[in-house]
DNA sequence: TAAGCTCTTTAGAAAGATTCTAAAGTATTG
DNA sequence: CAATACTTTAGAATCTTTCTAAAGAGCTTA
């Protein structure tokens, strides 16, 4: 188990000291989507999905500091992006190396441990450069036999 | 080599031909987007590059007529759609099963041939679910040591 | 070739996601 | 508490993509 990975919920305590490690001011809306993202395993999430759950849960936020946080959790190393779709982004609270299934039916995301599949015989990379990181995306769909 | 390879330059009337195989009429506006997508090996190209393309070569094109046509090539399969930003949509003309590196300095794809790479080790599938295609991403980066 | 039909293109409006601006609010430090 | 720096926010702006509705072009048939 990486330090990173957490099994069970996390007081909000923790969540403050979560937000203090990565220099940013624990505010009430910062805590309430640290919350949101990590109190209960991993999550993949669009900016308006959180949003709404956070209304939901009653915490007046505006969209715009969803999108702020959601870039600052990103910088900090506690979220990262996933590019499934061309028409919105997921968030990751994964954040060790892994891929995903995507089922394109509801656009949810499903992990797959990084263990579980592997990617070889890659070509010699362009000169000059070097991987920042591979994606592997399985997408499926309902099987129409069985 | 697929059928659907070539290797050289295609002439005017095998792109009207290569249009009408699809159902689809050899309009001044497809035509002269076929010649831009096929005359002359694979591409990767967004809308907007299309569309400066289209002008720089004379062409009088609307953008809506530009995505019109980029789907309609997509669904005829001359074309697939690459997901690899988030913020705009890439079409690819090479529709065999292939992976791509993805140059995050330039927004600048490259094809990996199928051979080249591969995926193994895919867990199982979700009940229900069929794969419908497994997307390869390398994404790099301009190496700082070397 | 003309008529009629269908498909296509287009300008401009609209939509949807994300970012920006600038002003008010809050956390932190001294 | 005061000063400072960071944060939130409404609303405007931006960007990509799609939609609408009307004009234009290709195709078929007579
Ligand atoms: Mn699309
Ligand atoms: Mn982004
Ligand atoms: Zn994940
Ligand atoms: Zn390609």
């Amino acid at each position: 188990m990486t330090p990173l990975e957490h099994k069970r919920p996390m007081k909000k305590a923790d969540l403050e000291d979560r937000i203090r490690a990565v220099d940013l001011r624990p505010t009430k809306q910062r805590i309430a989507l640290a919350e949101l993202l990590f109190s209960d395993g991993n999550r993949h999430i669009t900016a308006e999905k959180l949003h709404s759950e956070a209304l939901d849960a009653g915490v007046r936020i505006s969209l715009a500091t969803i999108y702020n946080n959601l870039h600052q959790f990103t910088t900090a190393g506690l979220l990262r992006e996933v590019v499934v779709d061309s028409s919105k982004s997921y968030f990751d609270t994964n954040v060790d190396p892994h891929h995903h299934f995507f089922h394109e039916q509801n656009g949810t995301l499903e992990d797959i441990h990084s263990g579980d599949l592997t990617v070889s015989n890659i070509p010699e990379l362009p000169d000059g450069t070097e991987i920042s990181s591979i994606d592997v995306i399985v997408r499926i769909s309902p099987d129409n036999n069985s």
